[in-house]
RNA sequence: GGGCGAAUGGCGGAACUGGUAGACGCGCACGACUCAAAAUCGUGUUUCGCAAGAAGUGAGAGUUCGAUUCUCUCUUCGCCCA
């Protein structure tokens, strides 16, 4: 048998669609459109096995619904802005362009040997000019809306590396490459308005009925509406500070009030900028870090005022004013008022300084001895101990009721709040898309004119040891407007800029004079179908949802709501991990097996501890190198590997054995497919109607997985196709019937295995155009069908009898059933449950 | 601490709207070919049992003629938020 040589096969067919064009797409209105976007990569050296994965399941739809007939447009881009590049540059002393520029070679090579239908006439690169150029366009057009502005935020400084740092390079406290103590500072930055649309982008999630719901209760939490109250607090003891506000979502706590805590932020901090004491008690405060858990995980600690606090439903009740490490200023007003029985944190902070601990909820109405010591009760109950607040009904009836009591008595005002903050986009680095915004020389921001963009990078020849080349770049900063001396802002913008508008960019990416073409994005968008992994569910896509609402913000021409109609995220690709004797991790290619047991390769005495299998990463060394795999095994092995064993949506595991199987499996195919092309066409009287039918139901079964996305469930269909196959074509069978029905089969596995699938249909001569074949409903019902016989309930035997047979005629059966004999005969028959064509089931 | 999800053979997993549990693959066993091995092909493979049969989808209950599927309680694991 010639063996299938999928080095040249697969070379052949990516050649000829290459010069073909046959993935490139036009604008058709008469064609249905469909978008398939997978995430687009960071070019951070060679592509590995998640990127196989999350391109292989995109790559299936986009064939699958280009054969249904769809005008598909299917690109690929480049994220190629980022930090990566620019500690790469250093390590390697050279620049982050020309870092970035030589792995998009290298990935764009390799993602070719995977044969995906990419339609690469599109492609991308937002560290281009081109592209940057209209984001620049975008954040001036969000400007004049109103949607960006400065305000100072604390960043976390490195003061030996003299750069801020992103909140995953702080380590314990510590910059991670310096090792030096982080520092609080604070800097005046760019944000986007995405709070402005906290409503829309809650609301307009549920329209996304094919988004996981995972993802959406994500974005629901990270959203955060509550509904609460604010709270206005008389405060005695100053004579500068006469009340403050306090947002609160438990209203109906209040009579339970012992403290009123303060971030150290606060409006009222500037009258204890003279203290000592408190200067280090705000110092102590900034070494618990910026993160929100960090902050909750620290111990509560506070600085106590001399002010004091009056209940406002009980001006009898005075408590102390803190100063507290818990409370942030940028949720709520940064003030909060303490109720320790009915808060955990409120509670650490009371017993840590000795304050009142007043129970004011109870779980049982009759329970007067319910009382709150070291836990807080949270959960539901009736207010006790609160005057005229006693015996509400907790939660819901008892927080209505006080908010609305403290607004009748003008002591509070019904509010909304969310926990999503503005996106702050400065970024203080080299490799981003430079901010096109100048200052005079008194500070005040003015826009770069229109004219004057792109504001392209300064070239460099490598990065400095330390801090951003853009701080140093003197005649770059140096801008000449009218007359006038400009200062350039040497901040870049986050990264998640980039890729919160690229889908609209592939829509026209040659476009010169802005960053779309309003028809063609109304043709393309939304995407119909997104794919990438689940660490996206937050960020990326909520920016991607508030870069689109604030475009059409105030631009009724620009009507898209939602980027992403389809979502699916796509599950990890895992493999075993291997250590030696030392406890040194063990790639895969340094370890052999031998009788099932795993040794070292070069030392095969000593054995190998195998750990479980963990998703690839280079420090555990588990990684497998798709470029190797596709030269011993070829593309369509490794596309159908990887589709195989597990649904997309779960982690799948990487094994040598799989990816061996699957290789075999498309020879075993491919001796299928010399089979049949070399039949020789023969008159066959009365040819059954066993091979079309099962064709029929192949097909539907394809069809439906695919719509599904039960990828792995299509590659077993395929395996039962290929055995059915081989033994049905030794009955006789005309070659006509022979070929229509492979061919067809055939058809169905282009999505899968596409060079394969070429090729065999090119040796049957099958020119015609290809399109995915349709199922006849008639042909999927047999005539003959198995029916279960339940005795009890309990499943006893099948009788294989003709459709449809009436409960009469199968009880007829069943009685003469020798199987069933035993069961039945003597015996009173109470009752029977008749499904019909599925089963009976006869209780006696 | 809260939210979401999952749990099916030795392993990955399949099972339509409650109706034949274990498809398909891996692994393993046996057989064929071979001097032998690899490769390949064939057969078998949930457990207990010689068999008839019985048990069986994390544990326990419930609804039902019938539950992997629906409800409740619990256990373990994963993810997200804190």
């Amino acid at each position: 048998m010639e063996r299938y040589n999928f080095k040249i096969v697969e070379k052949k067919w990516q050649k000829i669609w290459e010069n073909l064009k046959i993935f490139s797409t036009k604008l058709d209105k008469n064609k249905k459109k469909f978008y398939c976007l997978e995430m687009f990569p960071y070019p951070s050296g060679k592509i590995h096995m998640g990127h196989v994965r999350n391109y292989t399941i995109g790559d299936v739809l986009a064939r699958y619904k280009s054969l249904k007939g769809f005008n598909v447009l299917h690109p690929m881009g480049w994220d190629s802005f980022g930090m990566p590049a620019e500690n790469a540059a250093r390590q390697n002393n050279l620049d982050p362009k020309s870092w970035t520029e030589s792995n998009i070679q290298v990935m764009k090579s390799q993602l070719k040997m995977l044969g995906l239908s990419i339609d690469w006439s599109r492609e991308i690169s937002t560290c281009s000019p081109d592209y940057y150029k209209h984001q620049q366009e975008f954040f001036l057009e969000l400007y004049d809306k109103g949607l960006v502005y400065r305000k100072e935020q604390y960043v976390n400084w490195d003061p030996i590396d003299e750069t801020v740092l992103a909140n995953e390079q702080v380590i314990d406290g510590k910059g991670w490459r310096s090792g030096a103590v982080v520092e609080r500072k604070k800097l005046n930055q760019w944000f986007f308005n995405i709070s402005k649309f906290s409503d829309d982008l809650l609301e307009d999630l549920k329209k996304l009925d094919e988004w996981p719901n995972k993802v959406k209760i994500m974005q629901k939490n990270w959203l955060g509406k509550s509904y609460g109250c604010e709270i206005d607090f008389k405060i005695e003891g100053s004579k500068n500070v006469v009340n403050i506000k306090c947002y609160t979502t438990r209203p109906d706590t209040l009579f339970g009030m012992s403290f009123l805590a303060l971030s150290v932020d606060h409006p009222v901090a500037k009258y204890y900028e003279n203290d000592e004491e408190f200067i280090k008690f705000k110092k102590e405060c900034a070494t618990t870090g910026t993160t929100e858990e960090s902050i909750a995980n620290a111990e509560k600690i506070g600085f106590k005022t001399n002010l004091i606090a009056l209940n406002p439903l009980d001006k009898e009740r005075k408590v102390p004013v803190y100063f507290a490490n818990f409370v942030l200023m940028d949720y709520g007003l940064g003030a909060v008022f303490g109720c320790p029985a009915h808060d955990q944190r409120d509670l650490d902070f009371a017993l840590k300084y000795n304050l009142e601990v007043k129970t004011v909820v109870t779980p049982d109405k009759n329970n007067s001895q319910f009382k709150v010591e070291k836990e807080a009760y949270t959960g539901p109950g009736y207010i006790v101990n609160s005057s005229f607040f006693d015996d509400f009904k907790c939660p819901d009836e008892s927080i209505s009721k006080a908010i609305a009591y403290l607004e009748k008595n003008n002591l509070g005002k019904r509010k909304i709040n969310f926990r999503l903050k503005d996106w702050g986009v400065s970024r203080q680095r080299y490799w981003g898309c430079p901010i096109p915004i100048i200052y005079d020389e008194s500070g005040i921001p003015k826009k770069v004119p229109r004219s004057m963009l792109p504001v392209e990078l300064p070239q460099i020849n490598k990065m400095p040891a330390s801090g951003n080349p853009l701080d140093n770049a003197n005649e770059w900063k140096k801008v000449k407007l009218d007359g006038k001396i400009y200062r350039r802002e040497t901040d870049t913008l986050d990264t998640f800029v980039d890729s919160s508008w690229y889908f609209l960019r592939f829509c026209s990416p040659h476009k010169k004079d802005y960053g779309f073409n309003l028809e063609e994005i109304k043709y393309w968008m939304p995407v119909d179908q997104y794919i990438g992994g689940i660490e996206h569910a937050i960020l990326h896509l909520l920016y991607s949802r508030f870069f689109i609402k604030a475009l059409s913000f105030e631009n009724e021409s620009f009507n898209i709501n939602e980027p992403f109609k389809g979502l699916f995220t796509q599950g990890m690709v895992c493999h075993e991990t291997y250590k030696d004797k030392q406890n040194n991790w063990l790639s895969p290619d340094e370890v052999e097996t031998v009788n099932g047991k795993k040794f070292l390769r070069n030392k095969l005495s000593e054995e190998v501890i195998v750990g479980p299998s963990e998703s690839m990463s280079k420090s555990k060394k588990n990684t497998i190198d798709p470029e190797k795999i596709i030269n011993s095994y070829g593309a369509d092995a490794v596309r159908l590997f990887i589709l195989s064993d597990s649904p997309p949506e779960k982690d799948i595991q990487w094994s040598e054995e799989g990816i061996a199987s699957s290789h075999k499996f498309i020879q075993k195919i491919w001796g299928l497919h010399l089979e049949i092309s070399s039949k020789i066409d023969k008159e066959v009287e009365d040819e059954n109607d066993q091979l079309t039918r099962y064709t029929n139901k192949f097909i539907k079964k394809i069809t439906d997985n695919l719509e599904n996305f039960s990828y792995n469930v299509i590659i077993a269909n395929i395996h039962e196709m290929y055995s059915f196959f081989s033994k049905e074509i030794k009955i006789k069978y005309s070659k006509e019937t022979l070929v229509e029905n492979y061919k067809k089969v055939l058809i169905t596995l282009i999505p899968i295995i596409p060079h394969f699938a070429y090729e065999a249909l090119e040796i049957l001569e099958e020119n015609s155009s290809l399109d995915w074949p349709s199922y006849d409903e008639n042909l999927l019902v047999d005539k003959i069908i198995p029916i279960v016989i339940q005795i009890n309930g309990k499943k006893r035997t099948l009788i294989e009898t003709n459709r449809d047979i009436s409960e009469e005629d199968l009880i007829k059966k069943v009685m003469i059933n020798p199987n069933l004999k035993k069961y039945i005969e003597n015996k009173n028959i109470k009752k029977k449950i008749f499904i019909k064509n599925k089963l009976i089931n006869i209780i006696i």
